[in-house]
DNA sequence: CCTGTGACATAAG
DNA sequence: CCTTATGCCACAG
């Protein structure tokens, strides 16, 4: 496969979706494996297009700090939180519980 | 080409 | 980790 052929969207989306339940990651974490740690925010503009998709888990992906900050992105206002509680991921005003043990990281799954 | 934007990250106070 | 500021980079118009 050549990487190059695939674009910056589908390679987060690829990423993303290699996700287990009930685990998580951060946007940076995703970025950096990409090789754009300084395009973090972009990962997240490419989630926009990840919910409308499935197979796209964007509700596993969080800031740094294990905070929904895309919460408001999904179509409820809690679906996100939901979603993950609903993997075992305990969520407490919009922020993961025990993030640092949920946390997924590409290099070491992945890798 | 330039400007605006964004679900981040990092630094400084 | 709070707030504020700056950098970052890909994409839309």
């Amino acid at each position: 496969m050549n990487p190059d052929n695939k674009n910056f969207f589908q390679k987060v989306y690829e990423v993303a979706r290699q996700i287990p339940e009930g685990r998580v990651t951060s946007y940076g974490a995703i970025a950096k494996y990409l090789g754009m740690a300084r395009s973090a925010r972009m990962v997240g503009w490419a989630m926009n297009g990840a919910g409308r998709l499935e197979g796209v888990p964007a509700h596993r992906v969080v800031n740094k700090i294990g905070l929904l900050t895309g919460k408001h992105h999904f179509d409820g206002t809690n679906l996100m939180q939901q979603l993950l509680e609903n993997e075992g991921v305990k969520v407490v005003d919009n922020q993961i519980i025990d993030f640092d043990k949920h946390f997924w990281d590409p290099f070491k799954e992945l890798r």
